[in-house]
DNA sequence: TTGTACGCGTTATCAG
DNA sequence: CTGATAACGCGTACAA
């Protein structure tokens, strides 16, 4: 476990300068002698060289490794995110570190904190903090920024934008077309102004249609992780059912709670789609594998992580007119778990 | 966007040394007068100092973040490792960076060798590479590593290892108590050791009950992903039916495999678990979203990723008697799934 | 208790 | 084409 060499150690074995050695094994481009070049490649590789990022780093200023911030890869939707930030960071050099706030403000403060000091120059974050003091330090300090998933007011920095209102008229709307008429809305708290965009898209939907709204939200005060929005899916549809008369359909603020809501109905013997259809949010792969496979609304989740990380990228490489704003459509996915409601 | 404040400039401002500013903001114990130290700290908070990780580590070779690299965050099963040793990380001050390899060893070396370039001093690894060349290179440079889900043979690792055999022994056995005689057992493709053992556990129990096996092994070649598995175990389900006679009970390779499977049968009108049983493997949370929900032998994948850590960080630390081996044990998480046979 | 000066590994500038 | 040498931001002998 001796020392790794350097391209002092290299220089010295090839008897040349370390410029010398730097120049080529950096591929700047600079013109240095054939021979002399094949020669400190050689001598680099019998020494077992490996590049000191660090050194590099602290001289060009640049890291090459970009921050994700989410609130947590446990949901597959961020991990998704996640993964495909990752992907289009690998394809173009970069290296990714992420980070879970879990829905934690001060936990989201702490880790960006943490990213600056570690010399990110670029974040891709899906913020969940009331404030944005820390995105506006990072901003300060030329980091760019690309917000995702969370739309952040704030000049200077990227976005890449969902329509959530879109999506919950869209869920609602289809519903409605299908026949039904009480549709309860299981919401999460409202705490997020993305979750009540998808809230007066459906308010919107069934105003529309002259039709009472029947939204059940979810208590403060729990506890995030994994399996919290499934029970929370479960709890709120023993509230919609307890309505008379019950809803024919429920719509659920993701998926993960559409999973509690199907088992909560089927745990109770309910059929599905035949007694109450039910509709997600999201598109997350396992819709497809639960059953009856979920009717959803799909946020492209991999894909905007690839466009967010393409759009840092972009503005990391100092490209003026790169795209500073995009937004997303929600796409109805139609699987089996909505029917049309029932004739009365 | 000014240029960010060094401890030189915070030294010019408070009329001091930056060996003193440098004593004061890393809390290095060292005596300062407590008037001198104040003022320093105040110019810091003032000149909104960020101190510089890059700077630190160069000198004092040493990275505080930690690698962690994994066949793909979109299975949860691995997205919970992550989860746990980010959790672990950050209560001890360290980073992590996360990297997939999509199952492709050129991916996992390389991915190894980014990581040695950044300095990162420990390495968390589910390795699926044949060979380990590149683990110890790292070795080599004094990198301190610990195996999870795959068992690496090599010294000088550290090894968080789970008993598969006993798992799949474990499946098998339940299976056959519930009076299963036709068990069938969908497998990935047998080219990693982990899931050589589980089917020589499943082998063991069918032997040692004087059982014919029943076993369908995936194709090769298929690509790597997040429907894969899922796909794979539907298409192993109708594999497994053609047989004559069709088994009563499937135990499928992992979690997600099983949904596969389950997805299938409901697709033909299998009652389940009352005409088939599924038995899955892994204990992601998922496994209680479905329905019927999945009975299973749990891996404690969140467990692992914080134990691996803390291993890792004792390591790190230079503790000689930290433990450097571990062997989890399978455990039997029963719902809904298995069901007992029918009298014949 | 404080300051000076050096070096960590690298690249960039400038002179040959 | 090549080589000295000065940074980059920080911690730490060593000296005062």
């Amino acid at each position: 476990m001796k020392k790794p060499a350097t391209i002092r150690d290299i220089a010295r074995a090839a008897n040349v300068s370390t410029a010398t050695v730097s120049r080529v094994l950096s591929n700047s481009g600079y013109p240095v002698r054939a021979a002399v070049r094949e020669n400190v490649l050689r001598v680099a590789a019998e020494l077992n060289y490996i590049p000191n990022m660090v050194g590099k780093q602290l001289k060009k200023n640049t890291s090459h490794t970009i921050g994700v911030v989410v609130p947590t890869i446990a949901n597959p939707f961020y991990a998704s995110v996640v993964f495909g930030v990752e992907e289009e960071a690998r394809l173009n050099g970069y290296g990714v570190m992420a980070c879970n706030t879990l829905q934690d403000p001060a936990l989201e403060e702490e880790y960006v904190r943490t990213l600056l000091e570690k010399q990110v120059k670029g974040l891709i974050i899906a913020s969940i903090a009331g404030g944005k003091a820390h995105l506006e330090r990072a901003a300060g300090l030329g980091v760019r920024i690309v917000a995702v998933d969370q739309y952040v007011e704030m000049d200077g920095i990227a976005q890449i934008d969902f329509d959530y209102r879109a999506g919950g008229y869209m869920a609602a709307k289809y519903l409605l077309e299908r026949g039904h008429r009480r549709i309860g809305y299981a919401a999460f708290r409202l705490d997020r102004p993305s979750r009540r965009r998808i809230l007066e898209g459906y308010l919107d939907a069934m105003r529309e249609a002259g039709l009472e709204p029947l939204v059940a939200e979810a208590d403060a005060g729990e506890r995030y992780g994994a399996g919290y929005e499934f029970d929370t899916g479960m709890k709120l549809t023993r509230r919609l059912l307890e309505c008379d008369p019950p809803p024919t359909a429920i719509f659920a603020g993701n998926d993960l709670m559409a999973f509690g809501v199907i088992q909560e109905l089927a745990r109770r013997g309910v059929r599905l789609p035949e007694d109450v259809s039910v509709m997600g949010f999201d598109g997350i792969e396992f819709g497809r594998m639960i059953h009856p496979p979920l009717t959803t609304v799909r946020q492209p989740d991999y894909e905007m992580g690839k466009m967010a990380c393409r759009m840092l990228i972009g503005l990391l490489h100092g490209a003026e007119h790169a795209p500073r704003a995009a937004v997303l459509r929600p796409a109805l996915v139609e699987r089996a778990s909505v029917a049309d409601a029932a004739a009365e």
